[in-house]
DNA sequence: CAGTGGTCTAGACCACTAT
DNA sequence: TAGTGGTCTAGACCACTGG
């Protein structure tokens, strides 16, 4: 693990452990380089992504500030899946509705950049979030890179195996969001009754090499689904 | 200006007039380095920031990679406001509803982090986007910052006043995203029908010192709203 | 103006990719 | 194993906050 990430975590369980509350300020920066024993740049770089994980802020000329005024019962739209898995507090169970191996229509084709024959992992999903529906996920998985998959493994956190068995690395992704309303087969699967609302996520999972493996379709119960994002100006 | 952010501007610049497509390769760093004359970590700052804007992705031991995948008909769901406005694309009039100086309520003030005497001006808006109804914006700024409000300015865009008429800098943001349906009066401002999807965003925005200034509660047309996002994974 | 965070440099060394 | 991106250091200097 590298020595940012290291002092980020020591930092973030900190804040945790002595349940500092949000504009309570950290030690000075020169506190902390000696602290860690480490440069001015790398606890810089340790702040800036506790920054962005919105766990901190930084004030020029007046100090370092704990934030932390997430409300409780919603979740982080983009720690959804694949990155840090803070879905953990929640009991995730999941239906399968379908799972084969199949040729990709034309949308998914070109979202994963490959050609009409080219195999994908298909799944089909109604997630339950402590026994609530909470979702329809639809899920492509380009066969050439996510080359295994199986019911025990489609039953629990596929982007969990994707990492840890077969190795593969997460770079980046694309999240597209729109509305609409639902079907009468989606609703009975979130009881809900047709044309209720529906948040529609379309997720773009890509390798560290820019490879994109992983096409989802994802509609959100409209009671259940509350999401938050931070965002930090620069 | 910055000379990370300079060169970063540079770089994107060169990225758009080349129309470079998703996966070209940009100059290895030790010609960017050379190019504009500087040293390796500033060029990394430019290239993580430009990383994060979703402009770029770095691949070590490979090269740096334009990253290009956005759909035209979305919108950045972070940059809706405050920060920087690709919404000038857009052309975005507004009706004003209500306009006035009013004590908060308990929620207002809550977030806002003040207490239930202090004066917050109320902005209610229905905004257009290229003559579409959009969303409809209920907006309440602390007095105290917002110190100036009137009718041309709030017809247009109130965060390019707060920032170049006010002179304040805004630091970060919180977004809580929910859905419900339309009640009737929405309906009517919205073109749409009662009960319709609305998707509902509560933005929090924070000065550079972490002082919130800005509470907005926004109703969004469920055909118009697409919105999309960019999470990198570090 | 003292204290504090931020930028920038030059260079050593590390980690990954592609061949 | 050559090429390329990433981390880390020590230190100079800059920019902002707040009394």
């Amino acid at each position: 693990m590298l020595k940012y990430q290291t002092i980020a975590n020591e930092i973030e369980n900190y804040i945790e452990t002595h349940q500092l509350q949000h504009g309570e300020k950290l030690p000075v920066l020169d506190q902390l380089m000696t602290q860690f024993n480490t440069s001015k740049t790398t606890i810089i770089k340790a702040l800036d992504s506790l920054e962005k994980q919105g766990i901190v802020f930084q004030v020029r000329g007046s100090g370092i500030f704990v934030r932390r005024k997430k409300r409780a019962d919603y979740i982080s739209l983009l720690s959804n899946q694949g990155f840090k898995q803070e879905l953990e507090q929640f009991n995730i169970t999941s239906d399968i509705i379908e799972f084969n191996i199949q040729k990709p229509t034309h949308k998914i084709a070109q979202n994963l950049h490959i050609s009409l024959d080219q195999d994908i992992y298909y799944v089909k999903r109604v997630r339950h979030m402590d026994g609530k529906p909470f979702c329809i996920e639809s899920s492509y998985y380009n066969k050439a890179y996510v080359t295994y998959l199986n019911n025990e493994i489609i039953q629990n956190s596929i982007f969990s195996y994707i990492q840890e068995g077969l190795g593969l690395k997460i770079g980046f992704s694309d999240f597209y969001m729109q509305m609409d309303k639902l079907t009468a087969f989606e609703a009975t699967h979130l009881h809900l009754q047709e044309n209720d609302p529906k948040l529609i996520v379309e997720q773009l999972f890509y390798l560290t090499n820019g490879v994109p493996f992983n096409y989802s379709e994802i509609h959100y119960h409209y009671q259940y689904a509350k999401f938050y994002v931070f965002s930090t100006n620069h």
